[in-house]
DNA sequence: CATGAATGAGTGTTCATTCAT
DNA sequence: TATGAATGAACACTCATTCAT
């Protein structure tokens, strides 16, 4: 009669420390062993949760943004356009420990991507439902007439995206550079821009 | 009279063999044996030239770095304000191949960062470089009275930073989104809430 | 259930691999790979049971000096003065084969002192224990009267250990010009020149 | 017309470039590159010199011995018998700074005999040379009748041999334990018991 | 299921040697 | 004759992976 392990937990538990390792020692000074040994397991164990250590990174990359994408839904639950938006927005930021782990494992990854073409697609469909659902958020905005009537929303959505992206790397690289009041700040801005709200007129933007 | 080489230009000859390796199978890809014979050398020439792989490294960052500032430099000389500084922007941007191949490199190193404290350090201080040359340009834009009188330079900076980081990353892993006129267009947006020219009123942005 | 491996004996099986490969090869000769290969491994096995191939080495020679440390005990158990004495500085002359292989692995680390001060730092300490055990044996040879009454034991331990080293290096280069007979013969010389009970008229030493 | 060069003279500095070498880096640690530098000329001189590593190595060694049989030579010249014995020992001995090095050397290439049979034929040929040296001194003290009527020449010529090699690597390995007096003393003590003239009184030796 | 011993390919690096200049 | 650039093999070491227990 085999132990029952739950494996999904087990798999979890065993990203979770796959993150640890990553922020500490760099996607290039994580080894299979220093994994299992961050997860209290002997390295050939690894070997009945994944089937290989390009599987243990992927599934990291994908459970941590998966986190985010939880924590997302349940911040913009009962919102709605431009406030869901925010609440969603703020939840992609470095603005906390939690969130700064999170940057810390996203860029560890872009570089990876370049000579991992398996992992550069998982990075495109991954960056695909981020670009989504903001996309998603400003087109419900618009439909509620709360941006300014004449937003490019593929722009918008870029822009969103550029500042999550450019801010997460500062934070890793120079966490000095991008106190929380900061990243509030840009992103406050850009949502100026983007609001009906806004007393910019049309023309003046974007254009 | 023995072969005499010109030590500078064999380095940056090597270095350059590194950028191609880099942007073709990515940092963790990018061996000395493949450097090596990507620039038409044996593995032990290396050593002649470099102290050892950080060093190659690091040396190829920082060349990579001194090529776009070299370019900002052409670019913007003989010009002032806000048009040196969209000149300097666009030297950034990965707009064309050459900016491609330099925003590979930058993102392929962002990642390595992490465990590699050494490697940090030269990041912060390539960083600054930046950072004070568009802050630089946005005071000089100022004392001409081009930017809108309230303006944060600081977070001015920041915005124009977190665009070139943003961009770079995503025109890495996911080229086809980032197309050259939508930098553009991203670029220009930005540049018009900066301006003084803008009509929009200075309590409307950035507030 | 896993494989359990006794782990001292395994690092002794590879420590006496090490010797074998020194005496065979030399100590500059000696790679990891030979060790590995002479003890049946593959190379990479060591990593597991040393840090570096320093600690082989360094554990290779301590090993070998408390194999020779055990027979002195062994041999000199029950034993007192001058007769313990002379088991002891037999087990330490290169007399037969497991003891020329001993000294050809002594041999070979002295060189090696000179460039590694770990090395020089741990053939001290062994130094001092041969030292201090013929020192005590001598002590307690004179306090039972069977030394000459004013016998330096300094100076007399000093022809002891110098005795070992000279005879060890010339069986390791010249053995031919170093038979048991002739090792026993200077011993037995050496042993009378301290005895109390040297009734041996000068006329009969060298004989 | 080719630039003519003191051959000899060449090649003999390089040879004291590479004890100086060896003394700081120790053999292991001995490169071609390290010598040549040490000496003063580029890597590949040196190939006009010599044939290869080994020769200059091995040329080393036998340079050092010269050295010490001219100065051996030297002092000897007009003496006979033990005294001249007694003053070619001591230029054996590692007394000072200049024998100090060369028991360093000496040592060195001990440990290179086991994996070098070339090189340890070298060390044979010299080392029959100092054992003849030292034989026909003692049987010129013989027959001069200063020696002891029974004295085994053979035996006696290998305790002063084994001393010279005892007190060379205990030298090299632990300076402070072999001072000049004490390397007199032990010197004198054995000159004694194989001297005709000792008068010694059994009690009177180690003192 | 879990262990950790074992494998062996691949890495950065060193170095004696060669050779065009 | 002298240079030092270039070669390429060898080294110690790391690590993902496999597998007997």
């Amino acid at each position: 009669m085999p132990k029952i392990v739950d494996w999904e937990s087990r798999r979890d538990e065993v990203l979770a420390a796959t993150w640890r390792v990553i922020a500490a020692h760099g996607l290039a000074g994580t080894t299979i062993r220093k994994i299992a040994k961050e997860a209290g397991y002997s390295p050939g164990v690894l070997a009945h949760y994944f089937s290989d250590k390009q599987d243990i990174l992927g599934s990291a990359l994908v459970l941590a943004h998966r986190r985010v994408g939880d924590r997302m839904d349940r911040k913009a639950e009962g919102r709605t356009g431009l406030a869901a938006l925010r609440l969603v927005m703020i939840e992609a930021l470095p603005l906390d420990r939690q969130r700064m782990l999170e940057a810390q494992i996203e860029v560890s990854f872009w570089g990876r991507a370049l000579g991992t073409p398996e992992l550069a697609r998982l990075q495109n469909a991954e960056f695909e439902r981020l670009w989504g659902r903001l996309r998603r958020l400003l087109a419900d905005a618009a439909s509620r007439g709360e941006v300014r009537a004449d937003l490019d929303i593929e722009a918008a959505t870029h822009r969103l995206v550029a500042l999550i992206d450019g801010l997460s790397v500062e934070a890793v690289l120079y966490p000095a550079r991008v106190p929380a009041e900061r990243q509030l700040a840009l992103l406050d801005e850009l949502m100026d821009t983007i609001s009906a709200a806004s007393a910019v007129p049309p023309a003046a933007i974007g254009s």
